[in-house]
DNA sequence: TTGAAAGCGCTAACAC
DNA sequence: GTGTTAGCGCTTTCAA
């Protein structure tokens, strides 16, 4: 930057206004500052420029588990393109699930200042972020609560939705319905779980422990499981599946095995119309869950400091899938 | 950071020593200055440090079309598993095919002094990139080549997989296949056209412009496109789908009708051993793809001066999608 | 409207 | 082993 100065023949202080786009600079130098800029190649130094004025690195983070979910895909981009709205670059990291790299991940993002972080928790003890927030670093929490931690949150109606899958299976006369999930350890499985629970409970349904199984964590796990579950003396007639990744793997087991049960599963994609089983899918809006939260934190990052909100989107039931052999009208609407 | 040192009693340097898990510092000193860094809840300013030490922000970027695309997501986290391997985070833009947005977003990227560039080129000229490369930002651009610029380029040998794919529908009997693109700007799509025409003029199948659609952006305009084909006098007997997109739309629109035209895809994805429609994908590993510009833009990061080097992946024919109403043997292992 | 000087938080180079 | 000094590239005073 000097080397621009004294090629243009200015001060330091108008370079760095041409370069800013600040005001009250005659045209005249302007245009000498720009020709020197591009000659000698001039490259403005972002760190150097936030590191002195303090603050606004026009970046923000997104913490999510896994890229190549496309849930979490969805998330990134519609996080994205808000973060493009406010001139502000989205980083976005992957915390595997795991809450030691949840914590060192974030603590990364504070470490490079970032205006503002989007997260979705793995770990259940967020307190060692505290000290950033209460220094200034604005956090929105999304799809699941922050632990030890008073934060914006954004949420879905987890249990609302699997009341109203479980509650159509049972009007349908289901009584024994398979119930697969990743990990009771997660707050989104247990409130679908206890959401289910609110609607077999009052119908009189008693609980079966083998008809739940816990720790299905891929789809060909959830495959087996569904596997051996048909394979029991009365076995269930529906499926409720608890995320997309089991989904799949119910899907692939039933479809091979020309079954006729019935599936409910949580989470929606865009080739769920396309699967060549019919199922019923509690679907929410992730680009909107994204975004709601995305745009909470320009909010903060803006300087609003009121009462930490909690968000909580609402579900709905569609039909989803194919049945083998149907007749075209089987295909769902866009 | 003097604050620290204060509380401690203890000079500036000594603080950055423990703090950069330095040697040569007394085990009781350290002890201390950890203490004071918990006590003042001290947070290491990662631009200070990386203003001062000249290099290493331990951050690449990587530049794709959109992260909601399975393609692109999976490179993403393939790209960010040996990013992570370095200590290094990840940062992941869209350019939307934009070639203004793309330039925009690198420039932004070199301003804060990434070590390294991972970029799927939009536009078709990159030399304005030339001038960073040259002042040792190291470049690889990934499944299309720069325009304008010498660097390491990672692609797939779509040409050669277009060739076998279209062979194989030759060799099955076909002459008239309709061949859905998204655009004969991009440098991928022209190659699969010229490897489809590698296997087509050889074999005396004349240039019909009405069997070849350009411009299809997405699923629903590649739906239309097969139903035109399909009512007209003559119609083909075989789809060659360019990319994962147009494929949805294809297979949509195919499994809607009943039809039983044959179906060749370019691009492997999860969900397509699952659609419900058979078909043959011209596939290769996305992940290899992403695994090898990053270790490639790593190898440039640690100092490596040698020629600028294309590398050029295979691709291989496997079936996918399942057959409606057949039995269960139709689903491909995984 | 422009310029000179000070300093953001940290580390490289040296001296002790 | 530890401390002192200077300065990374920029922006913020404040004076001209």
């Amino acid at each position: 930057m000097a080397d621009v100065a004294a090629r243009a023949g200015v001060s330091l202080k108008t370079v760095s206004r041409v370069v800013n786009n600040a005001p009250h600079v005659q045209p005249e130098l302007a245009e000498r500052v720009l020709a020197a800029v591009a000659e000698l190649g001039f490259r403005r130094n972002l760190l150097a420029s936030s590191l002195r004025s303090g603050q606004a690195t026009a970046t923000i983070g997104l913490l999510i588990e896994e890229i190549a979910n496309p849930f979490y895909a969805t998330m990134a981009e519609a996080a994205a393109e808000i973060a493009g709205q406010h001139d502000t670059m989205l980083v976005i990291a992957s915390s595997e699930e795991d809450p030691a790299r949840e914590r060192q991940l974030l603590r990364d993002m504070c470490a490079r200042r970032f205006d503002g972080l989007l997260v979705v928790p793995a770990g259940d003890d967020h307190s060692f972020l505290r000290a950033e927030v209460e220094l200034g670093t604005p956090v929105v929490f999304l799809d699941r609560p922050p632990g030890g931690l008073l934060a914006d949150t954004v949420l879905l109606d987890n249990r609302g939705g699997a009341r109203a899958g479980v509650g159509r299976l049972i009007e349908a006369g289901h009584r024994r319905i398979g119930i697969l999930l990743d990990s009771i350890g997660v707050y989104t499985m247990r409130e679908r779980l206890d959401g289910a629970q609110d609607a077999l409970a009052p119908a009189g349904v008693p609980y079966d422990s083998r008809l739940i199984r816990d720790g299905v964590g891929d789809p060909a796990s959830a495959a087996r499981a569904v596997a051996e579950m048909l394979e029991r003396p009365d076995p269930p007639t529906a499926f409720f599946s608890l995320n997309n990744r089991i989904t799949l793997g119910v899907i692939e087991e039933l479809y091979r095995r020309g079954s006729d049960a019935t599936v409910l599963a949580f989470d929606d994609f865009d080739l769920a119309r396309l699967l060549p089983y019919p199922m019923t899918v509690i679907a929410y809006d992730t680009r909107e869950l994204a975004r709601t939260a995305a745009e909470l934190l320009f909010l903060r990052i803006g300087g609003d400091r009121s009462w930490p909100r909690t968000v909580v989107l609402p579900t709905e039931l569609v039909s989803r899938g194919v049945t083998p052999g149907a007749a075209p009208a089987a295909l769902e609407p866009t």
